[in-house]
DNA sequence: TTGAAAGCGCTACCAA
DNA sequence: TTGGTAGCGCTTTCAA
């Protein structure tokens, strides 16, 4: 592969100047400009970018971490990012952390040998930043990791009250939430949300069950929903979990949404291929993850951001699974 | 940030001996090492990957190009890659075509100047390596892409088959196949298959729908299905489109599997959260990320592959879209 | 067992 | 308008 001293021999001119044509940068005569593409092209010269980053100390690599890929919430926030990284000319390297803290360790590691520019980072581990002498702009994406680290979330505490609201003006007395890990940011304030609004009223009576997202927890939805036939309502922490409650509601023969009334959360493409489509707290996926990686160009440019932590509105939308 | 220079000084040593240290390479003495370690670990020292891949000029990094992050499909082979990179030492950049080749072009170029390693491509245009000075291993997933590129497929002319045969034995007479678009090699093989087993009982009818599966196109379902209320068996080219179809159906007053029976394709979790669940041809979908990924390691070693064209075998899972 | 120095491919400074 | 060259941080030869 040819470098760029081949080019200046061919082309009968200095490296330097073969630097100027190809950078477009500085002082060089039309023609001298011509000989050295002529080169170029006879060469099939492509410029090495790993020199280029050695030598001005940036890869144009933005760093992502994500708990998994195997999640329609989290590809499409990765969708929003892509694009933005490839129009800002960088280009990304993705990461999944299997929600394990070693190995966000492991990559921030890769991520601090090999000079990325920025870092957009979905994780549970508050200290996490800590563990990385990285000294480059960082993104918290649907999770605040820090005071001082900029975040993007949606505002989950409101999803939590419209969920809420919406199950109680549906008539809803007796509802379980079937809610995500405490060790989930998002989930505490969904449930801190929808506690609250449901506390209101000293009639109604909620149960709330906590499950692990990460694997197949449709036993235990199924092991309560037998053991409580009185439930009317359900707020699920996931559309997922709607799903798989609505799977087991029809096996113990409660019908959806005449029995049992059911909200869901994220607007997942799923929630229009159930039967009946699930009524869900809608996030603005693919804007956090566009509007993390806006943010952290701008900090990559030393641009002023309007505020550390941004909030995006969330929204309710009826389908079938509420009346 | 400390570089290596700095290491040697405070340990009074040559860099020499500080490289052959963190490389674990070459004689050092016992006494001079732990002076190098302590002089790291003071500094928080970690080596610049940059300046090794350009020494080494390799950059340790497999470029992976999809058309699109937004399909479950593509996640789960993306997902068992990452396993295999990662565990190889290797880094991944991630994109997405969108099925344009203009960006295919634009990410085999940045590849180009990033000197990646190897590549995985999924891609439908043919001669889209021949856009690319790339020199290095390429592996085309999903489809074929050229007879000298190494490739992992599934065996989609025997998904065909399967479909056909079990639609047959269920007594189907009038089908449909909603099939992929023409440019996409796997749909072509599926349809082969399929209606070539077909074409075996003279008293089936079979219609053949192109269905361009990139946008929402359960509006041309509706009207086909509308228009031709006698057709009692479907082969979907997607588990999306199998759901589609049966949404569409339920609309039409129409009962799955009792007046139409429907098998979906790829086995993804859609399968499991209709109603009823969709009988489906099963892809071992992460298995082809994962050997995709095995197979490029083995030639950037330059190890011996036992076969240039991988296919997987595919398997019809029964579930309650077919009686 | 250690160090000096060349060189990976590029950019940018300074001189000409 | 051009060229020589130092230097980005590292590895590896070669000599000591």
């Amino acid at each position: 592969m040819a470098n760029i001293k081949d080019v200046a021999r061919l082309a009968n001119v200095s490296v330097a100047t073969v630097s100027r044509v190809i950078n477009s940068k500085g002082y060089v005569n039309e023609h001298t400009k011509e000989l050295v593409m002529k080169a170029i092209e006879e060469l099939n010269y492509v410029p090495n970018e790993i020199a280029r980053s050695l030598y001005r100390k940036s890869s144009k690599i933005i760093g992502v971490i994500i708990p998994d890929l195997k999640n329609e919430f989290f590809n499409d926030m990765i969708s929003g990012m892509e694009e933005v990284i490839l129009h800002h000319g960088y280009k990304t390297m993705l990461c999944t952390s299997k929600e394990s803290i070693d190995r966000e360790k492991e990559y921030l590691q890769i991520f601090s040998t090999n000079k990325i520019d920025g870092l957009i980072l979905c994780s549970n581990s508050p200290d996490i930043a800590s563990y990385t002498n990285l000294d480059i702009p960082i993104v918290a994406l649907d999770r605040i990791i820090s005071k001082d680290i900029p975040s993007v979330t949606a505002d989950n505490y409101m999803g939590g009250i419209l969920a809420a609201n919406r199950l109680m003006s549906l008539g809803c007395k007796n509802i379980v939430q079937f809610r995500g890990p405490s060790t989930v940011a998002p989930a505490n304030e969904r449930c801190n949300g929808f506690l609250e609004t449901m506390n209101r009223d000293p009639y109604i009576r909620v149960h709330t069950v906590e499950l692990d997202f990460s694997t197949d927890n449709t036993s235990e939805i199924y092991k309560f929903l037998i053991t409580h036939p009185q439930i009317d309502g359900i707020f699920a922490g996931s559309d997922i979990i709607a799903a798989r409650a609505m799977r087991c509601l029809k096996k113990l023969g409660r019908s959806v949404p005449e029995d049992v009334q059911i909200v869901g959360y994220d607007n997942i493409s799923i929630c229009e291929f159930t039967d009946p489509t699930i009524t869900t707290i809608a996030q603005p996926i693919q804007s956090m993850g566009e509007i993390a990686a806006e943010t952290l160009f701008k900090l990559i440019k030393k641009e002023p951001i309007e505020q550390l932590h941004i909030t995006l509105p969330v929204e309710l939308i009826e389908r079938e699974s509420t009346k």
